[in-house]
DNA sequence: CTCAGTGTTCAGTG
DNA sequence: TCACTGAACACTGA
């Protein structure tokens, strides 16, 4: 679930459901890899009876802003949610932290792949590995005339370079084809060969999927009708409402879904 | 049984 | 030193 839109969804519900509230029960599970830099115990000591004041997010991580540091930083991996709810019996597969919060409300992070990290950090813009992350697309997308030389010095097909959270933090793979397909960009083409034309009409679907999904607070029935996100993994159709074909490929170590009759 | 997957990191190479 | 590629990680569901 997690790329910036899901993520974003989880801020906004976590402020809205869970600010000005104090933590009261801690559950973790044993589980070393999960957790990172940190005892499962330890974690669990440091969130008891702390208040959540809010949260925030930079690219796909999450942390909570608790009365008093460390906080808790959550990174979701691939499968990695953060569930809100009262009933206990709605504890989630997989858990990993379970939180219960004044009012009976109860979080819980899961992962059933276990390649999701939950840390517990000082400050968001010191501590790696968020340090290392570049402008967050939602709230800090740098403008084409900034992108020109970043773009230049990489040598590699922009589909992978979308992907990096060191210049687009906050895109995974459906957003960047996403993307590539509403400027009808090839994924294959190298970044550092793109034109002004061509980055300013990134640079612009970029701003334009990531705040359309943000705004339906990324439930994906409510992004358009046209969005390839809708086709990308039919394998039975492989093509788009407009009957172009979608061709499935590896580029940058992921599979690239895209448009070759439009992309160029 | 096999394979791919809305992600990140690290070793190896150029 | 920088940048790129591919494998590893771990496990579910198709």
């Amino acid at each position: 679930m997690p790329e910036l839109p899901e993520v974003e969804r989880v801020r906004r519900a976590v402020e809205r459901e869970l600010a000005g509230r104090t933590i009261t029960r801690v559950a973790v599970a044993e589980d070393r890899i999960v957790y990172a830099g940190v005892s499962p115990r330890t974690f669990a000591k440091r969130l008891r009876d702390r208040r959540i004041m809010g949260a925030g997010r930079r690219g796909k991580y999450l942390w909570l802003v608790l009365d008093r540091k460390p906080w808790p930083c959550l990174h979701f991996g691939m499968t990695g949610r953060l569930f809100l709810y009262r009933d206990a019996r709605e504890r989630p597969r997989f858990h990993k932290l379970d939180l219960l919060v004044e009012g009976g409300i109860r979080a819980t992070f899961s992962d059933a792949r276990r390649l999701g990290r939950l840390r517990l950090i000082r400050d968001p813009d010191i501590d790696p590995p968020l340090s290392a992350l570049g402008p967050d697309v939602l709230d800090d997308l740098p403008s084409a005339v900034q992108l020109g030389p970043r773009l230049a010095r990489r040598r590699a097909p922009i589909k992978a370079v979308l992907l990096d959270q060191a210049l687009f933090a906050g895109v995974g793979n459906w957003m960047a084809d996403e993307v590539l397909y509403q400027s009808a960009i090839s994924p294959r083409r190298l970044a550092c060969e793109l034109g002004s034309p061509e980055i300013l009409r990134l640079r612009r679907a970029l701003a334009h999927v990531v705040r359309v999904a943000c705004g339906t607070d990324a439930i994906e029935d409510r992004y358009p009708a046209g969005w390839l996100f809708h086709v990308r993994w039919d394998r039975r159709r492989g093509r788009t409402r407009r009957g172009e074909r979608i061709v499935r490929e590896t580029i940058g170590g992921r599979t690239a879904a895209w448009v070759p009759e439009r992309q160029r």
